[in-house]
Parts: structure tokens; C-alpha cells; sequence
RNA sequence: GGCGGCAUAGCCAAGUGGCUAAGGCAGCGGUCUGCAAAACCGUUAUUCAUGAGUUCGAAUCUCAUUGCCGCCUCCA
């Protein structure tokens, strides 16, 4: 089945079609490097990483290239309250961006370039634009004119004569037309610096983008894709500099994720309801955060609570819960001559090739991870089955189909990023966040539960229920079974 | 004002012309269990905001109505 991709420059699912056959060339905006990432990062993040892992998976040659904005008025600012240098500021939260991603299972895109590594590249983009009648320079800055780039409007679906009945007056009086928009900025005295022809300034935010996609991949290439905010002005502005320069479209395809909104309103500073990805995996694991993205559509708005993070918990904990049952089981089942022989055909085998094609081919329309999730828990299901109920299947069976369902699970973690930790890590590390958020004590109810194992041993029940009440009444949860009491929290 | 999006069970959420409307959460009945929990089996929308239309056939297409939301200024 073809790749298909909505593409928000047509508004219509197309059929991809990479300009070099087998490879695809991914270019998607990344942060201003000024603070802390928040969870609309992660979703960008999330969405792109799966468009990443998706097409790797299904065999494309990906480069894939996520830009760093580490020159801006923010940036600036912000280095100025703290009396330290930009890059200093980029430095930092580029660092902690690393971090955030590497907790979210993000794989590092195969380039991750920064603005300031690239200005030569910007220069003489801007100087081919000015060369050709399309910028024009006033006294240090340089615009560029959006009425000699005819088609400007083409991606967000606006028309010029309808902007300008609706612009905003703009302060700056150097414009020939309030929509013409900066792509040198004379840099005022004390600001950080670079030569140009135009005298002392940097870059303004667009351009980067041009420079560095046409640098890494070329005049045109495949994928273009950031949050929906940025299609106007930013992605429209960055078509009209790279197109206007080279005579061709930078990019084939236009992607673009939806917002996540915090208990149904919009994540704004203003509203004082920004989330920051660090404070969220301090409350729960990070795949919780991974899983709930994925459960929608990337192009609808999500709504964060965190009643939905405990949704996403509990289903995270169920397909856990199934891997780990098939750890065990399989361990048990353990015959290394087994293993080695050829499955039987069987209804399980051939349901669980079936997941497979169905997973894959839901990615293959336009990435739908939550179709996909279904399908995963379909095997979850399945898994289920075979370790716990199917009592009379006999062990060979089971071995050849949970092998293959552990296959199939490695190729879902390739994919979505989660369900790919063994599964005693993941729970250990939910059980440590949980008590942290009640201030309970881990050794302690470890030690409550040996004791009451003591109790079930001497098949005491009734002081082994008195414990379980109280370990209870605190939303510990036990499970009993042959030989050993594990345990989670809610 | 301009442009665009969304409305599917108690909740979250896929499905966008034709098999029984995925999956998760919650609920109910049963199996398993010392009892539980988990898991499994079964069950939970004659129906997809409302009204009209196109079609042999629509949740899916068209029009209208209602409600919610985003962008147009920095923003993932």
C-alpha cells in the first residue's frame, strides 16, 4: 500500500511520491532554544518521530533534519535579564530539549542544525533575493516584498488583497507594505551581531528555515512539517524566500500537527497553563505522555488533563501487563529445540500476521497511530489469551505464537516508541512515581507484603486479607499469584 | 471581518460511500482465584449534533441550522 499524506497545501490526502525514489527528505521546525520544552513540543515532537520511524520502517532511505533557533528577540531578552551571553541561553535549553526528547524515546533526527552555525548560508540567500527585485534594503534591514512574489498566500489558503484590507497597522514605517516581512534586522547597539552586506544585524526568523532545508536537503524535497501555527506566517513566509530564490517549491508536502489544549483551552502564557514536559514525567511515566498523543489523530487538537493521563496510564499498564505475562510464560516454556522449529499454522499465528499488515497499513494512511494503537491491543488481547486462558493449548503452540507475538511487539515499539522497555522496568518505574505522588514509602509496603506472604504461606487468610486491606486503603493494589505478590499503585 | 477545523456510546477516540460502527477507560454477567486483583469469555451506539437533499445504498457527499474551537501578532 502507497504512503499517504495529508497535505495541507492541497488539503487533501496524496499519494507520496519522493523526488529521489526510496529516499525521503524531512525537514520540521524545531524550538527557539529560550526556555523549557512544553507539552506542544512534545507533541510535534512525538508526531514527527513517528512519521520518522514509520518511514524508515517501511524502508525509505530518511533524512531527517529539525533546526534550532538559537538567534531571536526571546533569546535575547532573556539573556539580557540573566546578564549572560545567547549562547549561553541557546546552549542551555538545547540541553535540556535533548533531555526531554531522549525521555520521550524521540529518536535524534539524522541532522539537527542551529541558526547561527548557517549564516553565510542566509546572507547569500537574502542577496540572491535582493539581486532579483524581490527584497529591497532600508538602512540596514532588508524586507521582503510579498507583491513581487505573486503566488504569497498559497499554502494557508489567504489572499493578498484580502490581508491587506485586514493588516494590522504596523509601527514600522520602513515597509513598502505593512504584509512585507524582515529577513536582515539591523541590530541596535549592545545586541548580538553579524556581518553582512547590509551592515551590523541578524537573521529575521523565516529564513533560517529556507537556508538550512535547501543546505541539508536541496531546492525541493519531501516533507515539510511543524505545529499548525506555524503555517501562517512562518511556513508561508518560508515558501515565498526559498521559492522566489530558486524558482521551485521547497517542499512537496506540507505537514502540520494539531494543538494540545489544556483542559479545554488553549496552552497560552497569558492563561498561566503552560505544561512543561519535565514537570509532567516527574508525575508520570514518560510513555504515558507518548501513548496519550498517539491515541488521537496528529492533526486533531488533544486535550490534556490529567484525568486523560490517567486513561493513558491505565491502557499503557494494560499492554504492560501483557507483555509482561508473556515474558513469564515464555520463560517457563523455555526449550531452546522448540524455538528453533518452524511454527505450526494456527488461527493465533495467522491473526497475529494479520496486526501486523493492519498496523502497518493504518500508518500508511496519513500516520494514524490511534488506528494502529487498536491494533496493538488487539495483540495485547491475543498475548492474553494464550498465557492465561487457553489452559488446553498445548506448549509448543504457545511457544511458536507468543515468539511471533513478541516480534510483533518489537516492530510496534520500533514504530509508535512505546511498549519497548521490559516490562518489570516499566512498572518499577511506575510504581516509584505513583508513591512519590501519595508520599508513600516503596521498602515499606515491600516489607508489608513479605510479611504478609509469610501469612499466605501458613494460608492464614485472614491476616493476609488484613494487610491487603490496609495496603488498600492506601490504592495499593496486590496480585497474587503462584509463588510471588506483585504490586502497583490505583 | 477574512480563512479553516470539529460535533461518533457515560468519558476518550478511530472510521469519511456498501461486510456485524476499531481500540482504550468506566459499567454489567460469567470463568479463573483461598478471597481478591489482573486476565479471559460475553454484554453495553438499530445509530454517528439537527433538518432537508443526492444515491440502489451515507456516520461518510451537498445545502441549511445549531454549538464549540483554531489561525489572521510570538507560538509546536
Amino acid at each position: 500500500m502507497p504512503q499517504k499524506i495529508f497535505n495541507t497545501k492541497t488539503r487533501k490526502k496524496e499519494i507520496l511520491q519522493p523526488v529521489r525514489e526510496g529516499a525521503v527528505g524531512m525537514y520540521v521546525c524545531g524550538i527557539t532554544a529560550y526556555d523549557v520544552c512544553h507539552i506542544g513540543h512534545a507533541r510535534a515532537a512525538v508526531v514527527f518521530d513517528v512519521v520518522f520511524r514509520h518511514l524508515k520502517a517501511r524502508g525509505y532511505n530518511v533524512t531527517y533534519v529539525k533546526n534550532f533557533t538559537d538567534i531571536d528577540d526571546k533569546i535575547i531578552d532573556r539573556a539580557n535579564r540573566e546578564g549572560v551571553g545567547i549562547d549561553q541561553i541557546a546552549e542551555r535549553y538545547i540541553h535540556l530539549h535533548d533531555e526531554d526528547m531522549a525521555a520521550l524515546n524521540v529518536l535524534t533526527p539524522t541532522i539537527t542544525p542551529r541558526a547561527t552555525g548557517h549564516m553565510e548560508d542566509m546572507v547569500a540567500l537574502i542577496k540572491t533575493l535582493e539581486e532579483k527585485g524581490i527584497a529591497y534594503a532600508v538602512d540596514g534591514d532588508v524586507f521582503f516584498a510579498v507583491h513581487n512574489f505573486p503566488v504569497y498566500g498559497g499554502l494557508s489558503g489567504r489572499h493578498l488583497d484580502e490581508m491587506m484590507a485586514g493588516a494590522r497597522v504596523d509601527v514600522n514605517d520602513k515597509k513598502r507594505n505593512p504584509l512585507d516581512f524582515v529577513l536582515w534586522k539591523k541590530s541596535k547597539e549592545g545586541e548580538p551581531f553579524w556581518e553582512s552586506p547590509w551592515g551590523k544585524g541578524r537573521p529575521g526568523w523565516h529564513i533560517e528555515c529556507s537556508a538550512m532545508s535547501r543546505r541539508y536537503l536541496g531546492d525541493t524535497f519531501d516533507i515539510h512539517g511543524g505545529g499548525e501555527d506555524l503555517i501562517f506566517p512562518h511556513h508561508e513566509n518560508e515558501i515565498a524566500q526559498s521559492q522566489a530564490a530558486t524558482g521551485r517549491p521547497p517542499a512537496n508536502y506540507w505537514m502540520h500537527n494539531g494543538f494540545v489544549k489544556i483542559n479545554a483551552e488553549k496552552m497560552s502564557k497569558s492563561l498561566g497553563n503552560i505544561f512543561s514536559i519535565r514537570e509532567i514525567i516527574q508525575q508520570y511515566h514518560p510513555e504515558v505522555l507518548r501513548l496519550f498523543m498517539l491515541q488521537s489523530h496528529y492533526r486533531s487538537p488533544v486535550d490534556y488533563s490529567d484525568a486523560s493521563l490517567k486513561e493513558a496510564r491505565t491502557a499503557l499498564i494494560r499492554g504492560y501487563t501483557a507483555l509482561q505475562q508473556m515474558k513469564e510464560t515464555r520463560e517457563k516454556l523455555v526449550s531452546p529445540d522448540q524455538e528453533k522449529r518452524p511454527p505450526e499454522p494456527s488461527d493465533e499465528m495467522k491473526k497475529l500476521s494479520e496486526l501486523k499488515d493492519k498496523f502497518d497499513a493504518s500508518l500508511d494512511d496519513d500516520f494514524n497511530t490511534a488506528q494502529a494503537l487498536g491494533y496493538v491491543f488487539d495483540a495485547a488481547r491475543l498475548v492474553n489469551h494464550v498465557t492465561t486462558a487457553a489452559k488446553k493449548m498445548p506448549a509448543s503452540a504457545k511457544q511458536a505464537i507468543l515468539a511471533a507475538a513478541a516480534d510483533l511487539f518489537a516492530h510496534f515499539g520500533d514504530v509508535l516508541g512505546v511498549f519497548q522497555l521490559d516490562p518489570d522496568i516499566f512498572f518499577h518505574t511506575d510504581r516509584s512515581l505513583e508513591a512519590a505522588k501519595r508520599g508513600l514509602d516503596t521498602a515499606r509496603i515491600e516489607a508489608r507484603i513479605a510479611e504478609r506472604q509469610k501469612t499466605r504461606e501458613e494460608k492464614d487468610w485472614s491476616r493476609a486479607d488484613d494487610i491487603r486491606r490496609e495496603l488498600a486503603a492506601e490504592g495499593v493494589i496486590l496480585k497474587d499469584s503462584a509463588g510471588r505478590t506483585t504490586w502497583l499503585i490505583d
